[in-house]
DNA sequence: GTGAAAGCGCTAACAA
DNA sequence: TTGTTAGCGCTTTCAC
């Protein structure tokens, strides 16, 4: 039962492996193989529960109909969404994906994405940990297609896809400005990640077109992890209480989660003693203690757009647009307290 | 720079193809190739960016080094937590995750996993949809190394690793029990699948340890999503209230969000109005308005265990346990309230 | 110490 | 209408 070849079709039947070849790949009537013959075959093939050798298959035609894809964190709900919606449009295009997880590591990125290569996938979408990123601009295999999700690097050729971070980080600062909030703390993801930046970029625009002073000093963190917003907000608790902000925002919901560890542990509610608001949309979000307001990312639209981007990369179609922003959103909970000025 | 092969080495150098693989398989010194030899050989390789074509490696071989992942939903936190911890094991070992995902269908389940076989992975590591189990029975490879998780067929010789869901399900029936509730309803996963029985064996067992009816009519619920949690909820609340539960038992954290929107739609609040014990921790469970006692699963243990057992499948090592169940534990926290009996 | 040659399973140009 | 043959890149037996 296990592993036919052609050749065991062909040598029962008495014919040539091409001709089996030729009816199971379909072309059977373009190089005018009998009818006949094509039934025998297909019969055969079935009746022995015959399975292609995808390898030698990828092999011979030097394609492997396999797609690496290498992200930081699949356990991160934000990365296993993305995930989710890369397999089902690769499935639809005839890919397979090779799944590799980085750590937010540098060197296993480095080491996946050479092991992919080895692998001789036929395209790449990496979420870059971002410190280093000349084994990307420098791949062993010089021309194959990649696509950056989440993030990507500034003055670089390379395609990607990527949520509106600016305008995401612009709504959440206009948000509580708007509610009267002029003392806003941020809790940053890593730092010299774009999401990160364009993030922060956009919460100093907001308070430019307010016309309101953004305090330095009230910018802080450097992950994306819960420790990172608990230990953030502890220190934002030390301020004595004239400099201590009204409000915070966090750029990841597990940074928001540390938050509100430090916050409860403080015995300190939301909205009254403190106003937070959220990047990243979670089906939790809506249930909290006190509902969350939060800047959703739409992670499916970026994970089918990544492969979209890919596949038209993969055909060297003229793709008209290959760096592609995913708009977000604002939802608005009750994390937020309005503030009135006298 | 791309795709450099084995020959390229041989011909700049002069020497034989077999000479530079055994030198670059780390076998020189075996074969007593010449000092000078392989350092050229090494050397040149680096130069020419050399690396190795695993797809010829593999056809040669026999061996993919590369295992099939099929789950039914990656985004699903409790999946995603599993892959993760199988990716990151399976990469110890030497292994690469070709990865699918079944969406809770068997037609997509069976023809992802005849499209691994026919990519020759060399184990297969599959959370089954489990209505149908043809297909698992009797594979296109008849000796393909397989283990399952999370989700088992009883009665089979399958290897597999699972939660101690029997377990749990008792000591979250217990503790609803022990706290005086005497109507528990259980808002069931899928029906069919191995999970949904064992958890609600363990319901039942703990009722009659305490010698305590359970009541059919509180049993409701076919799906592991938020919908059904919904749902179901509702149509407990529309009960008269001699009948009405004191608790219910949510099999997964979907199902317990769901449960939440209802009550919360309907003003009612935990514990006061509802108990609820819910499958499955997560970050977000001490945050709720009302922290959730939780049954947690230990993801990282199953999924190392599950590539540890294939690992030694596919070795065929003797090895003396394959059927595993991992251990669950319940954290007790505020959404049970505890009645008095007078 | 090193090389020649065969072959893994498949496809496709060329031949008949 | 079908077959022969070469070759994808690699490993490994056998030969010298």
């Amino acid at each position: 039962m296990a592993n036919r070849s052609l050749k065991d079709i062909a040598v029962t039947l008495g014919v040539s492996e091409s001709t089996v070849s030729r009816v199971l790949n379909g072309v059977g009537d373009k190089y005018r193989i009998g009818k006949g013959t094509q039934q025998k075959v297909l019969t055969q093939a079935s009746a022995l529960g015959y399975q292609p050798n995808l390898i030698a298959r990828s092999l011979r035609l030097n394609k492997s109909h396999t797609i690496g894809l290498v992200i930081p964190d699949i356990s991160n709900p934000f990365f296993a969404k993305i995930a989710h919606s890369i397999e089902q449009e690769a499935r639809a295009h005839g890919y397979f994906i090779l799944l590799s997880v980085s750590q937010e590591n540098t060197s296993q990125e480095r080491e996946a994405i050479n092991q992919l290569i080895a692998r001789q996938i036929d395209g790449l979408i990496v979420s870059p940990v971002g410190q280093d990123q000349s084994h990307l601009l420098n791949l062993p295999d010089n021309d194959l297609p990649m696509v950056l999700i989440d993030r990507y690097f500034k003055e670089q050729k390379q395609s990607f896809v990527i949520s509106d971070n600016f305008h995401g980080g612009f709504l959440a600062a206009e948000h509580l400005i708007q509610y009267g909030h002029r003392k806003i703390a941020c809790i940053q993801g890593l730092r010299h990640t774009s999401p990160t930046q364009d993030r922060l970029a956009g919460l100093v625009a907001a308070h430019n077109q307010y016309q309101l002073p953004f305090h330095e000093s009230l910018l802080l963190g450097d992950n994306f992890g819960l420790e990172n917003g608990y230990k953030s907000m502890k220190k934002l608790l030390l301020l004595p209480h004239s400099e201590r902000p009204t409000a915070v925002f966090a750029m990841s919901n597990l940074i928001s989660l540390g938050v509100l560890e430090a916050l409860h542990e403080e015995g300190l509610t939301i909205p009254e003693d403190m106003s937070i608001v959220a990047f990243d949309e979670h089906p939790y979000s809506r249930f909290l203690a006190t509902p969350m307001t939060t800047v959703q990312q739409d992670h499916h639209q970026m994970g089918m757009w990544a492969v979209k981007n890919l596949v038209g990369l993969m055909r060297h179609e003229p793709t008209d647009e290959t760096k592609i922003t995913i708009p977000v959103q604002l939802n608005r909970r009750r994390s937020v307290k309005r503030i009135t000025h006298s």
